[in-house]
Formats: C-alpha cells, structure tokens, sequence
DNA sequence: CATGAATGAGTTTTCATTCAT
DNA sequence: AATGAATGAAAACTCATTCAT
C-alpha cells in the first residue's frame, strides 16, 4: 500500500494499468474538484485532463458524486496518522504540544488541496463525508496524541484544566485552515498573502506561541 | 432586519415596490447562495421563492453572476463598521481587545450566511470581491479599532511587539469563522456540535483568554 | 410638411412635439434595423437611444413590426420622386442616361441606411414592403424618366432595342447596391473599400460608361 | 450535392456517421439561416428538422454563432476555385471573358442560399468572415482567372486599360447577386420576377454584353 | 478495457410586450 | 403623454450520463 512494490514478474499488468488508470483519474478530479467545487467542477473537464476517457470514470466511480466522494475519502485518508508520526513521548507536554502544532501547520501548508475539499464539504452540510465509511477512523488519530500531551501537562500542572483536546485541536485547525481557506478573500482585502513564504516561520512560531501561551496560562501562579 | 425605510418619505409607491422587490430577491438569493454554493444555486429556485419572477432577476441584477456578486456584496456591507459601533476608548488595552473579540464574535455567530458566503467566494478564489467598488472600503474597519487598541497596548507594555493587527485580526478571524465554516465535518468527524448554545460561552472566553494570553504573554515579566 | 412652420403662437404644441417624438424614433429605429437587421433591432435599445421611452415606441407604431414597416416606408418615401429633381429634357439622350445614372450613384452613396434595409427587406422576402400601401407609388418614379429617355435614345437610332427600361434599371440598381450592400464582404476579402471617397469618381465614370456602351454598342454601326 | 465520400474507405462507421451528422446539420443550417438571417434563425427549429437534437448542434459547433461560421465558410468553400473549372486559355479573351461572366452568372443562380448568406453577412459587418481562416484562400480564387484574361485582353490591344480585374469582377458580381439579393423588392415593386427561367437567357446575355462592351469600348478605334 | 457519438432534462438568458400609476 | 416595473413565452446553452462499436 505504501511502497511501490514493482511486483513479481508476470503479475496481472492489466491490474496494475487499472489502478494507475483510477489513481490518475483522483489525481485530477481531486484538483477540479478542489480549484472549483462539486458543482462547479465538469466531468468533462476532469476526462479531458486525463489520458483516459469519460467512459472510464463511470466505469470506476458509478457517477459524479461517487468520484467526489472517492476523491474525499482518499484526501481525509492522506492526513489520516499524521499524528503517529510523531514521536512527543520524550519531550516534555510544552515542547510535544508546540511539536504538535507545527506538525499540522507544515501538513495544511502542503496539502491545500485537502482543505479547499474540506471547506466544499461543509457547503455541502458535509452531507457526503457524513455517510463515509472511513469516517469512523478519522477522529481517533487526530485527537488521541494532542489528547495525551495534553493530560500529561495536566498532571504536571503546566496547563489549564478548562478545556479539552477537541477544543485545542480546534484552534489549532482554525489557524492552520484560515491560512489556505480564506486565503483569497483576506489577501483581496487586507493585501496580504497567508502563504507567502517569506512568513510561514512567523506564522508557525505564532501558533506555537499562541497554543502555549493559552495553555500556560495563569497556572501555577495562583 | 431592521427596516430602514428607503428614500424620502412620500416618495413614489411604485420605487419602495421596487425596492421591496430588490431586497426580496437579495434575501433569498443569499441564503439560496450560502446554502448551496455559487453553481449549484439555482436562478430557477430562488426565483421559485419570490414573489417575483426569474424574469425580474434579471432584471435587476443582469446575470446568474451579477446576482451573486449583489448578495456577496450586501454581506460584506453588513459587516463593515462593525467595529465602530464599539467604544472601547474608556477601556484599558486588554479588555477593549476582549470587547472586540467577542463583539467579532458574537456577529460571526448571528450571521452564518455571510461566512458561508466567504468560504464560497474563496472557492472562486475571489474573483468577485477582487473586482468589487466595495473592496477598497473594507480593510480599515477591521483593523483600524484593532490597531488602535494594540498600539495603546504597547505603548503601556502590555502587548507584545511581534505581531501587528493583522495578525491579530487573523487569529480573531480564524477561530470565529471555523465554528460556522467548519462546522459540519467537524461535527460528523468528533460528534462536537461547535454552535450548540451550550457551548457558546465556553468558546467566546476561550476566544478572549486566547488573544490576551498570547498578546500579553512574557511582556513585563522580564 | 416640407417646409417647418413655427406655426401660429398658441398652435398645438403638444402636436408638434408629437410630431417631433415619431421622427426622432424613427431617425434611431432607422439607424438600429440598419445596423442590426429586423430581428437582430432591440426595441430596448431604440428606446435607450432616444429621449423617450419604449411605451411611446409602442403607443405610435403599435410593435416592433409596426416601427420597422415605418422606418421601411419613410426610407423608401426618401426616394421616391428622386428622378424628378432631374430636369433630362434638353439633354441629348446619351448625356441624360448618364446623368440620371449618376443621379443615381449619388443618391445611393448618400443613403446607406436605406440600402442596408432593402437588403434586409430582401432577407424577409418583402413581406413587409409587399403589404405596404406605399408600394404602388414606388415603380413609376424609378422607370417613367428612363423609360422617356430609353424611348428618346431609340427613336434617334442610338441605343438597342433588346433591353427595357427595367432593365437598365436593374444594372445600375446593381452597380450601385453592390457597393454598400456588399461592401464589408468585398473588403473583407479583396482588401478594397469599395466606399472609399478616392475612387468615388472612378466608380461614378465607370457605372456611366458601362450603361452607355452597353446601350450604344454596334447601333447604327451596321 | 455532389456526395463526396470523406476519409479511406474502411474508416470506422460511426466516424462516417458523425461525418453526416455533421453536413445534415449544416444543410439544414444553411437553409434556416439563409431564410431568416442570423438573429432570425432558430437553433430549435434547425434542430428539429434535422434527424439529431440540438444537444448535437453543440456538441459540433459549440454555439448558435459557431454554426453560422460553419455555415459560411462551407458556402464560402463551394464557390472557391469555381473559376479553376474553367479552361479558357485556348478561347480568345472577349470569349473568354464571356465564357467566365457566364459561368459566374450560373453558379450565382444556382445557389441563391449562399448570395443570402453573403447580404446577412454583410448586414453583420462581415465580422464572421472578417476572422474565419478560409478568409485568405478566397480572394484569389475570384481574380486570378480573370486578371490573367483582362491581361490578355490589353496585350491584344483590346480591352480598355481604366480599370483592373477587381473592377471587373465588381461589376459581374454586382449583377449576378442582384438578381438574387434584391429578387423580392425588385418584385414587389416592379412586378418582375428577376430569377423567372425565362428571363434567364436574356439575363445572361446582358451580363456578358454588358461586360463586353464596356471593355472593347473605343479601344483601338481612335 | 476503450472510445467518440449521442441524449434528455434541466439551466440560464433574452425579448417583445403590457401594467400601474 | 409619460414612466419604471413587471411578465410569459421562448430562446440559447449546459451537463451528467449512456450507447454503439
């Protein structure tokens, strides 16, 4: 699943051409979708970009919505575990939480595909997700490591006790996506780009900033 | 929602009509828009719930488009001067912020339609608002209340010097928004209903405590 | 009706503004079936191109038919009767054919309007002209003068006697329509203006001999 | 009318049935828009007298105005290299001459639909025509043949030297499109059928005489 | 598996005309 | 005589989906 493995010789070719054909159809219906909504985005558009035909899309996604919903669930999937990949064990609960917080700006900043498909779903009341079958797994990872860092620095009396992981994990994500989601709007207005490289390190040390800051706050001082 | 009677009074019937029919349409357009997106909005179904006709659509707003761009455009109107109608002079540096925040707040709670609408007018990567007479009218508002209240902020030492207005507005922005914007995939992903009544005092605190925390974080205490 | 009265003091005001109203409608309704053909006119932009409004349009001439068969009829009134400014007695009938050749050659250079909208009529098979109650004045006016001057020619053994005055009608009509009538076609294609006031009198001469010879070629000869 | 089997024999059916999907639609086309004009024409009705749906009318030609550029430049096609059919450097040039004014005069009979198509054209300004890539292929075609005769024609010492083949073919062309183009107004008014077969010899001699005349006029007597 | 052609049902847009005042 | 608002019918155009080969 995860390495390329070249197979052994004399392996179904066909098989293989069938899923290069279905992971590039993904490929470019996840970018129609994300440049431009579901309702937005043409079937014959994304057939177009594809080396393959109209005909196939059908073939292996059954219609429109199937191949956004396919589309969905592979992105959701690409964040899946992100949190496992970090190892916050053996530092302390400021420095796992700051460890944390960075690890999902740098993810967001590279994935803007992801939430521009995470803002169309909510216009869509996340009606598709909702009915997903991958839905069950996605909350557990994205919490569970944040869920710990957090009693940890609970017990060690370093952060507050007034709020919960899903509540860090919301602001969290609400600065991570503002970034990239109102990206456009904010640069319209304001004239300046969320995602201009030249203040992605500010942006980042600020949401460590602004997690720990909130976190520590008060505590232990009284 | 408050009625602001239009023109001078004894002006002819037939103009208030006219008015009435505008506005009409402008409501239902908006939330058609908000609830549906840009392209899968239908001229046919708002029309369907005016008074009116499709023909007077067009009538009045020339386009599929030109409508959108009417409705975006009153929604953003809303927002502007929001910040005037707070006086927070009296008020020392921190809790004029925390006034802000929450009065930011409370408006992005009473009005769902508009931020849906600004998720949707990033999914056209702001077309619309680029081209807008109104655009250049909104940056001030936002942030000139808020600068205003940093400066004095620094000026007392009490705010730290890292981060400018914008800044700030973003993290005010982002944590509001996310609640309506992200609302329903954070809903079907964590069961956590972000605008359930209950909730909404525990959020617009956490709002304050997160903005004063940061910005007063270490200063002073050197 | 030729010459503008001021009229007595205290005449029908109204009525001359009236009077005023129709030509001016007339003059852009002129202007708009010529430059866009009948079905291609927008009574909305009559209307917009005049100081009145489309309910006059409709209170005058009853429907866009209505304006269009009046803007034919007076473009055809403009003229009928031309052959009879020209006074050919005393001519010798070689120099009265070309004068009334030219006549022609300038009249229709001077009316492109008139011409684009015979070319219109044309496209809708004179449907409109055929009803019109004007259409019995229109052929005596256009042949009786060369009918006289053909006879004159022939009676003096100087033009054939194969073709009628209807005829040479027909070739100078050609001669002369061709030029605004297919215009932007022959421009487009041979790069050459037909219009172009530097060959005005090269095309003038041209027509005059064409006709002349032709009528006078081998007669007499024998 | 000439049923011209496109591609190698053996080529794929269904690409041969999009081959007369394709002409059906723009037979049917030409007549529509050859009767009514541009504004006039409806794609509903070309539609539904054609064995396709209008769905088809897009899907070959993209637009209503797609259509009637395809319309144009296959009439304009049909009479391409019309003069190459011609083989008239063993004829003397008056012969010659006549030979091509005659052949212009048949053709120009023979397809009333595409002088129809050249007065809409030209009440749109020529604009299609002005931008369509055939357009550089057809002035050629149309003054070749004929410079090469009226060249001829002055080395004899017997054609006049005031004019060029553009000339020339301005007055040819002028006469045959008339007969046509001005068919119904010519009609109405004068009660003469300018297209009745039996004026159709007369007419043709004219032509060719009228041609004939004007250029052997004077030359060589003085 | 693959492909271009085809389609029906909808969606936006237009336009001449009329109404209320 | 004049005006802006309103309208219904029709016109152009679009799109997801399926068919024939």
């Amino acid at each position: 699943m995860s390495a390329q493995p070249t197979g052994p010789i004399g392996a179904p070719e066909r098989q293989r051409d069938a899923e290069r054909t279905r992971a590039e159809i993904l490929d470019i219906a996840t970018a129609e979708f994300a440049d431009r909504g579901y309702a937005g985005a043409r079937v014959d558009e994304i057939a177009a970009r594809t080396r393959t035909t109209k005909r196939m899309i059908y073939y292996y996604f059954g219609s429109k919505e199937g191949l956004y919903v396919a589309v969905l669930e592979r992105a959701y999937q690409g964040i899946r575990g992100l949190e496992q990949q970090l190892d916050v064990d053996h530092l302390d609960p400021a420095r796992a939480m700051r460890a944390l917080a960075e690890l999902t700006f740098d993810h967001h900043e590279s994935h803007p595909a992801f939430i521009r498909l995470v803002s169309i779903e909510n216009i869509h009341h996340a009606e598709h997700l909702r009915t997903s079958p991958i839905l069950p797994g996605l909350a557990a990872p994205a919490v569970d490591v944040l869920g710990g860092i957090l009693a940890r620095g609970r017990r060690a009396g370093l952060f507050r006790e007034d709020v919960d992981a899903l509540d860090v994990h919301m602001v969290i994500s609400a600065f991570c996506i503002f970034r990239t989601a109102n990206r456009h709007t904010f640069q319209a207005i304001f004239d300046r780009d969320l995602l201009d490289p030249d203040r992605r390190d500010h942006y980042r040390r600020m949401l460590g900033d602004l997690v720990l800051e909130y976190l520590t706050a008060h505590v232990g001082r009284a």
